[in-house]
DNA sequence: CCCGTTTCTCAACACCGTGTTGACTCGTTC
DNA sequence: GAACGAGTCAACACGGTGTTGAGAAACGGG
C-alpha cells in the first residue's frame, strides 16, 4: 500500500496511483466548471489527467464514479457546516432560521457546478440519487424536529405536519438554489433568494392561513 | 399534402404516413410508461411502430423531437384547464387557490410518465428545458398577479416581490410534484401533497413572519 | 395506361461513447 | 535476479445516434 502524502521531491519515472487519482478528480473539477457532466467524458477525465481511457478505469469504474467521489467531500463539508450552524446563539428565530438556510446555500454555492452536476446525474444514476435523498432527508428532518420544538414552545401555531411543511421547504430551496445556479428559466436573483426563501420559511412555520 | 384524417377502412398495402407517425407517438408514450427516457432507444420506438431506424428518421429528427410534440400536447391541455380554472366563482381565497393547485397538479398527474420524462430531458434539451422554463414563467406570472391583487384590496400584507413569491412557491409545486410521482427519495403523501402545499401557499400569501 | 413525381422505406455506413482484455513495463522486495 | 504487484495502454467488442443512397409504393396528370 503506497504512502498516502508520498515525497514530492522524489523523482519517479512514473507519477504515484495517488497522484493519478487526485489528477483525474481535478481534472473532474475543472471541467465541470465549464461544461456540465454530459457534455464530459471519460476520455477528456483521462487526457485530463494525463493518461489514456483505459488507465482511468483502473482508478475508477465510471465517470458517476469520480462525481460521487467529489460529492461525498462537498456532503461531508456541509455536514460540518450545518452542525456548526446548529450551535446557534438564540437570536430569535428569525435569525436561527436565517442562519440554516443561508449555510446551506453557501456550501453548496462554493461547488455550484459540482452541485449542477449532482442534479444532472441523479436522473440517470441510482448511486447519486441516493445521496441526493439522504441528504435531503437528514436536512428535512433537523428542520422538521425544529418546527415541533417551535410547536412545542408555543412560538409557532399547529398545522400540517412538520415533517410535510419541512420537507416542501427544502423542495423549494433545493429547486430555487439549482434554477439560481443553473440560470435556466426564471428564478429569484441571487442577491435575493436567502432572504426571500426565508421569509416563506417564517411565514410558513410562524403564520396562519385565512379560514375563508 | 395528405388528408390528416385518412379513411381508416381503406387496404392500402403500406400504412399512411400518419399512421406511423401517431403510431411512434403511443410507442413512445407506452413504452415512458414502463421505463424512464434514458433506457428507451431510438430502435425501440422504430420496432414499436412497426418500422425501422431511418424510417423513424424521416418522421422525427431525434427521440427528444417525439418528446417534445407529446409534451405540447400535455401542454394545450394544461393551458386550457388552467384558463377554465380561473373562472372561479367567488368562493374565498382558500378554495381560490386550492382550484388553481390543484388543477395544476391533476393535468400532470394525468401524464406523470411523460411528466417525469419531461424532468428528465430537460439537463440534456435545450428545446424541451425551454418549454419547461414558458410553462413555469406562466403560471408564477399569473400568481404573482393573483398576490399583487389580494394585496390591492387589502386581502394579503406587503412583504417581498408578489413576483419572487410567485417564482419560489411555484418552484415548491413543481418539485414537490416530481418527488410524488417519481417515488425517489422524501416526498409528502400523494393524498396529502395538494393540502400540505396549499397551506403552505396561504401562509405566505395571507401571513406574516415573525419579527424577533 | 404509362410515366414522372412525391412519399416512404431500409441496408449499410460513419461516428462516438463506454467498458474490457491481455500483454507489457516498471519499481519493490526478498 | 526472480517473482510480484501496481500501473499502463493498443486493440477490441458493443451499443447507441444519425446519414446516405438506392429503391419500392402510391399518386396524378396526360
Amino acid at each position: 500500500m503506497p504512502e498516502s502524502d508520498s515525497p514530492r521531491g522524489r523523482r519517479t519515472s512514473r507519477p504515484s496511483g495517488d497522484d493519478r487519482e487526485l489528477a483525474i478528480l481535478a481534472t473532474a473539477e475543472r471541467l465541470l466548471a465549464e461544461r456540465p457532466l454530459g457534455a464530459i467524458s471519460v476520455d477528456d477525465l483521462a487526457r485530463g489527467a494525463g493518461i489514456s481511457r483505459p488507465t482511468f478505469y483502473f482508478y475508477f469504474a465510471s465517470k458517476d464514479a469520480v462525481l460521487l467521489t467529489l460529492l461525498d467531500r462537498v456532503v461531508a463539508e456541509a455536514d460540518a457546516a450545518t452542525l456548526d450552524a446548529s450551535l446557534l446563539p438564540g437570536a430569535g428565530p428569525r435569525e436561527g432560521w436565517r442562519l440554516a438556510i443561508t449555510t446551506y446555500f453557501e456550501t453548496f454555492r462554493a461547488h455550484r457546478a459540482l452541485t449542477l452536476a449532482w442534479a444532472e446525474a441523479r436522473s440517470t444514476n441510482a448511486e447519486i440519487r441516493d445521496l441526493w435523498a439522504r441528504v435531503f432527508d437528514q436536512w428535512a428532518q433537523r428542520c422538521a424536529d425544529a418546527i415541533d420544538a417551535e410547536r412545542a414552545r408555543g412560538a409557532a401555531p399547529p398545522g400540517p405536519s412538520a415533517r410535510d411543511l419541512a420537507v416542501l421547504l427544502t423542495s423549494m430551496n433545493e429547486r430555487a438554489m439549482y434554477a439560481t445556479f443553473s440560470g435556466d428559466g426564471p428564478a429569484v436573483a441571487e442577491s435575493a433568494v436567502v432572504d426571500v426563501l426565508l421569509e416563506v420559511w417564517l411565514r410558513t412555520i410562524y403564520g396562519t392561513a385565512p379560514t375563508d
